[in-house]
DNA sequence: TTAAAAATATACCAATTGGTATATTATAAA
DNA sequence: TTTATAATATACCAATTGGTATATTTTTAA
């Protein structure tokens, strides 16, 4: 059973990740924080040290489960080729999704945390280097299984991938245009496609 | 001849610019601008109507100056297919040139002001407009000149292109590494190369 | 049911926020 | 050189900032 304050904190988290992904870290601040909650700072401070340990919890948490989601859609395949189908397939509905979580995180607090938070910075390093490692196996497995070229870059096609979909992310929310994010998502399967499968 | 205020607003605009760019917009407070320009908030508010002018003041400058580096080093060729080659080679030095201006101004402020200054965000907006019609000027150029093959999507290339880089320049920037840039830029060049030319 | 502990609320803090009215100083034209 | 005007500095404002010490309430286990 969850003691009382793992769910309040918890509830705090939930209930932040948003404020905090959209407005970013400076711009929030504690009442913000207070009138999303109902709760008041004693409760705050109570359950996380300062503001920054709670930005990186909401940040943790939000990424956390877009990386449960983006596994659980995987997982409807045992190709590795048609798992990287599935990240673009993934992608297609982002903006819609990301638009609940209040943006992308990692797009978000990327640019957010670079000059103002370098412990949120090394988390979403961290973020990235993680969602790449995955596609780089992916790759490595499509080798093994005889799907992808064997004299394909993997770490090169790897970062090719990610970076062409935060470009992706970033034009159709600042754009406000979902085509930016489909059309990419079809340039990423083509390449699959053309250069990648055997 | 500049007339004093004149001069001191232009100097206020170049020494904040890269203060705003880095901190985003709540993150940089009037304090600051009052510090970094050795000015009191009587001269900043004699010449800016409020905190957000400034700001907007500076992105505009930013993005001006940005701007014409890249239609000067365009000019190094009058072949439009060339003009788009000059384009990577301009974004190969975009991590250098970038980071004096304290970021990427399209990629910090699109982010920083998405949920906090509809105002900024509009000249973000507009400015990705403005590179991206650029681009799509050149190819429909390099068809007239035969340089490109006419079944080429002028708009969906030209939205691709750019796509491509700003994704490249914040995973350069956010894993501080340049090889994202320029692995980047030598994806553009192949696809200019392989799908654009004639 | 009660007592100890855990969780939350209250009331406060100094520092800082963006902004303004007014005083002072510097500039430019006569 | 004087005078009008433009530009900047000073001193102030109420509101808000992140954070804390303490009081109160709620939960938990005996």
């Amino acid at each position: 059973m969850l003691t009382k304050a793992k769910q309040t904190s918890d509830f705090i988290i939930q209930t932040v990740a948003p404020i905090f992904n959209k407005n970013g870290y400076a711009a929030t601040s504690l009442s913000d924080i207070t009138k999303a909650t109902g709760l008041t700072k004693g409760a705050i401070y109570g359950n996380f040290k300062n503001k920054e340990e709670l930005a990186i919890a909401t940040f943790n948490f939000t990424v956390k489960n877009m990386l449960r989601r983006i596994t659980d859609h995987q997982s409807l395949s045992n190709s590795p080729i048609e798992k990287l189908y599935l990240i673009t397939d993934f992608y297609r509905n982002y903006y819609n999704y990301s638009q609940e979580l209040g943006g992308c995180p990692v797009l978000n607090m990327g640019v957010d945390s670079k000059h103002q938070n370098p412990s949120m910075f090394q988390h979403v390093k961290y973020t990235i280097h993680k969602i790449q490692n995955n596609v780089a196996k992916l790759i490595e497995e499509g080798k093994l299984q005889n799907e992808i070229k064997l004299d394909i870059d993997t770490i090169l096609y790897s970062k090719r991938l990610y970076t062409m979909i935060i470009g992706a992310i970033f034009m159709t929310h600042t754009i406000e245009d979902n085509n930016y994010l489909l059309e990419t998502m079809d340039q990423i399967d083509q390449m699959i496609h053309k250069e990648l499968k055997k």
